[in-house]
RNA sequence: GGCGGGGUGGCAGAGUGGUUAUGCAGCGGCCUGCAAAGCCGUCUACGCCGGUUCGAUUCCGACCCCCGCCUCCA
């Protein structure tokens, strides 16, 4: 039974869809003005690894993941860069998609564009105001009056007097509650904008999320993520907004799910500290699915520090699973099992891990007693429970040597495959003579060059360092 | 200040009212021509102070410290 920590409640529950059999779900996803870091990835992944997970578990998901296309940032960025809006996001769409890619994060079911989405934000911003919860400004901006709306603070744990009491937002003259939050913002001469009722104009931030995931998963869908960054305010506003424009009072979302932030030196890793690592810097210095396994090594909602230490760390560890692996590899294709999760110990741990509130890292631990008990006994079966059960988290799916064997960019060696076989012949035939000076002096010259030499009992193999 | 989340062994990171998390690193051994990998064994834990309990790292209370949100942010 799959059980879910909902922040809403701040406790888990056990997970009950709204449809037999179907999830739906929503993540906010990046805006596009820059190139993703390492917290964007930990959203990417980690709820890649909750869609896994819920497919796992038999459900067919419907998985929305927006891209903010138009805001205050990219405007800016786009006139500093003296290029379109138009030139800029989609460069750096493709490049989200290369990175969620190599990360090995699967397609979501659709990737709404705010802009494609507008028409929907203005029929809701209309439905807010003829409900009285929303206020057309003099100067064309629609606000959302949030003491109109009973419930603001429900998630984040807020309430208005709290919100007062630690006010720091610039005084807007055209708001008639500081708290107010802008629906629709009436455009500046040079600006992008569409025609509304109220203004030419763009669409706040906030009522992108609430007409995109209404538009494709309905008015009450089942789980919505993002990161914890988001629960205030712009989750919050979410819900005034989508539980606003309903005719019956009900639940916009049954199941809030926030991951936690990577950390640099204990602190938030963003965009204005500006201590982030970006993905595609990461990823020439570690395999993706290195990246990948060090955040699924943590819990996702616990904090998550970055350091090439602990991706050092994670790699060391990865390997540990891959060379386990790499004994079994001419069985690989030929040998496939089928995953017994009512029987199999293995399987049963690591589905009870992962309906514990999706716990990784417990279950990536059943992972690891797997490839112990694939040492171990040398049996092929438990290193084929690994790379089946790895498989549900997005592990484990390469061919072991070749993830041994490859190389990243920035350690490329001075050595090819050839030159490697040749030399490891090489060394063969001057151990065969006995002449282990000469053999070792192969091998640390191997070595020199990150390459490490393992003799078995099936002859040498070589894996990267 | 308000609200929220934390403090676990050298590092990372789960979890539990009494029994091994797991990984990396260390140490000893086996294996090896020597290594590497692997295997076996092994040492450092649960912020501080009280309380409940036969027994608490695990529950309760106080305290200290850290992080986040309250402005854009994954």
């Amino acid at each position: 039974m799959l059980k879910i920590y909902n922040t809403l409640v701040r406790t888990k529950q056990e997970f009950v869809p709204l449809t037999p059999g179907e999830v739906r779900m929503y993540v906010c996803g990046m805006t596009v003005y820059d190139y993703c870091h390492l917290g964007h990835a930990r959203v990417l992944v980690v709820f890649d690894s909750v869609v896994r997970w819920l497919q796992t578990l038999g459900y067919k998901v419907i998985y929305v993941r927006n891209i903010t296309d138009i805001d205050d940032k990219i405007i800016q960025r786009a006139s500093e860069n003296h290029e379109s809006i138009e030139v800029l996001t989609s460069r750096y769409i493709q490049a989200m998609e290369e990175d969620a890619a190599a990360l090995g994060v699967t397609k979501p079911s659709f990737e709404p564009r705010a802009t494609e989405c507008i028409e929907s934000m203005i029929v809701m911003i209309g439905t807010l105001l003829s409900k009285g919860l929303a206020y057309v400004a003099d100067n064309g901006d629609v606000f959302y009056a949030v003491h109109h709306f009973p419930g603001y603070g429900k998630l984040s744990g807020k309430s208005l007097d709290d919100l007062r009491a630690g006010e720091r937002v610039e005084i807007d003259t055209n708001k008639r509650d500081p708290l107010d939050f802008v629906l629709w913002k009436a455009a500046k001469p040079g600006e992008p904008s569409w025609e509304s009722p109220w203004s030419r104009g763009r669409p706040g931030w906030h009522i992108e999320c609430s007409a995109m995931s209404g538009h494709y998963l309905g008015e009450q869908f089942d789980i919505h993520g993002g990161g914890q960054d988001l629960q205030f305010p712009h989750h919050e506003n979410e819900i005034a907004q989508s539980e606003g424009v309903h005719d019956h009072p009900h639940p916009h979302v049954n199941y809030w799910m926030h991951n936690g932030f990577v950390r640099v030196d204990n602190e938030k890793m963003s965009k204005s500290l500006g201590n982030f690592f970006t993905v595609r810097e990461v990823l020439t210095r570690y395999q993706p699915e290195v990246v990948r396994f060090f955040i699924l090594r943590a819990h996702y909602r616990s904090p998550l520090n970055y350091s090439d230490a602990h991706l050092n760390d994670a790699k060391n560890a990865l390997e540990r699973l891959y060379t386990a692996l790499k004994n079994y590899e001419t069985l690989q294709d030929r040998e496939k099992i089928t995953i017994d999760w009512k029987n199999d110990t293995y399987a049963r741990r690591f589905m009870t891990a992962m309906n514990d509130d999706f716990n990784t890292p417990e279950a990536i631990a059943v992972l690891f007693d797997l490839a112990s008990e694939a040492n171990r006994t040398g049996e092929s079966y438990y290193a084929m429970m690994l790379r089946e059960l790895g498989g549900t988290l997005g592990l484990l799916q390469q061919s072991p040597l070749h993830y041994l064997q490859h190389h990243i960019r920035q350690h490329e060696s001075q050595y090819t495959a050839a030159d490697i076989e040749r030399m490891i012949q090489q060394r063969l035939q001057a151990r065969k003579e006995k002449n282990f000076t000469q053999a070792d002096a192969l091998r640390k010259q191997l070595a020199e060059g990150g390459i490490i030499l393992e003799d078995g009992p099936q002859g040498t193999t070589w894996r990267r360092q």
